[in-house]
RNA sequence: GUGGGUGUAGCUCAAUGGUGGAGCAUUGGACUGUGGCUCCAAGGGCUGAGGGUUCAAAUCCCUUCACCCACCCCA
């Protein structure tokens, strides 16, 4: 056992019926993106690691020390994708999609990879599913694509979501912001944790969201960003305000929401929940109005979010499952074929079939039949061989009768009403 | 990268430094073509790995690995 292969730390390998649980988180965001008409696009998982670099910014921990990066043969340097959002953009510019078109809606899903330590609800490779729309700068956009979000989450059994938005500004405002900030931070600097002194200089914005209580303390007084926004992007914040009180969404405005990515800008939005431990945000976006412009497009404003599947399958229970409605026993060599037969002619009509070859005994196939929580069995031996029947039972309550061949389906659709 | 916790059967867990057990699960039988319930039995372990102390180590010490939780940060 301790010499066999194991897989790496953070990669984990997703059994049923977690796997299910997964698929059906992701199953009900991709029914919610089609009904917005959001189409899906398939990006490689891997790419040249400059892409992540100029999106994310160099001075994120994403690109400092969580990137799976390597040099390929060719001695180029590429990385596993932290995240979906520069790929989606780089696809955007690459087939030049903003010359056909520049307004884009786009979805995808799959896995993204992070070199941290694994902890609750964190791991090396995770699954996010998330959207972009590109192309459009109108605040209701931004309205619509929290409530898309909101959607998503309101159709799973979770609960306990909080969705806290800010506006972190644009180019326009926030080096203003930051610099009072910066002088702010700069008088309460001895109340302040080593690592939020350090990001007085590296990355102001970050104070705000550190969780050490003394820092929160030291900051109650900061400066908001919400205080300083340009005239365009206060009254963009105002109207996404509005639009959400018009579809009653209950939000919190919460003035420490930075987002860790560079690329962000206004609207910046997180879903979190009160029962996930350290790890609490399971969905987040906001929205990256220069970065298409920052990969040489021209300017074009773009939102999107993602959300993190395994984080969202931590606050769902266990989902109950069905067995097989059919559980086929064939009792001889010779009555295989017909054992076969019967199960194809059921799937055909859409019933669940499982085959019980490989297993020696009646007892040991019924055993089995109702280990997997089969609703029935069909048990097909040289007398059902013989005179054209199988034998069909009712799991529950024993009841079992005999059924000719050619009502094998309509027995089935009888038995189970 | 840092800190704390935990490693014993497939799973959940017992075992004062003195021959490693139980429940569940698995397989077979009681019951020859009828599951669940019950009873009986069987298989399954280099106690994560390596070293040390000791007459004797699952137990004490050191090292290492893995997992969990938290920090940093993030979905």
């Amino acid at each position: 056992m301790d010499n066999r292969f194991q897989s790496i730390r953070g990669f984990n390998d997703i059994f049923f019926p977690e796997s299910y649980k997964l698929q059906s988180i992701e199953d009900t965001a991709v029914r919610y993106f089609n009904l917005y008409n959001f189409r899906e696009i398939r990006t490689p998982l891997l790419e040249k690691t400059d892409l992540f670099v100029r999106s994310i910014g160099t001075s994120t921990d994403i690109v400092e020390k969580e990137m799976y990066t390597f040099e390929d043969s060719g001695g180029e340097s590429l990385s596993l994708r932290p995240e979906g959002t520069a790929s989606a953009v780089r696809a955007y510019l690459e087939h030049s999609i903003d010359k056909q078109d520049p307004v884009q809606k786009w979805f995808y899903r799959g896995p993204m990879f992070r070199h941290e330590r694994p902890q609750k609800g964190r791991f090396r490779q995770f699954y996010q599913a998330g959207c972009e729309s590109l192309g459009i700068a109108d605040p209701f956009i931004d309205v619509e694509i929290i409530k898309l979000a909101d959607t998503i989450i309101n159709a799973l059994p979770v609960k306990g979501i909080t969705i806290r938005i800010n506006s972190i500004g644009c180019p326009e405002c926030r080096p203003g912001y930051i610099k009072v900030l910066k002088s702010f931070l700069g008088t309460i600097k001895e109340s302040l944790c080593d690592d939020c002194k350090r990001r007085i200089d590296t990355n102001p914005l970050r104070v705000l969201d550190c969780k050490k209580q003394s820092c929160i303390a030291a900051t109650a007084d900061a400066p908001k960003t919400t205080d300083y926004l340009c005239g365009d992007c206060s009254s963009h914040f105002n109207t996404v305000k509005t639009g959400l009180d018009g579809l009653r969404l209950s939000f919190l405005i919460d003035p420490r929401l930075v987002r860790g990515l560079d690329y962000y800008s206004r609207t910046v939005f997180e879903f979190t929940a009160e029962d996930a431990g350290a790890q609490n945000a399971v969905l987040a976006g906001g929205r990256y109005d220069y970065l298409v412009e920052l990969f040489g497009g021209t300017h074009t404003p773009a939102i999107g979010f993602a959300m993190g599947i395994e984080r969202i399958a931590g606050l769902i229970d266990t989902p109950s499952t069905q067995g097989p409605d059919v559980f086929i026993i064939p009792l001889t060599e010779e009555s295989k074929q017909k054992a076969l037969a019967v199960a194809l002619l059921l799937r055909q009509a859409g019933r669940t079939c499982e085959t019980g070859f490989g297993e020696k005994t009646l007892k040991s196939m019924m055993r089995r039949a109702d280990k997997l929580q089969s609703f029935s069995v069909a048990i097909i031996g040289n007398d059902e061989l013989k005179e054209g029947y199988v034998t069909l039972k009712r799991l529950s309550d024993g009841h079992q009768e005999k059924i000719k061949d050619a009502d094998i389906v309509n027995a089935v659709q009888n038995i189970k009403a």
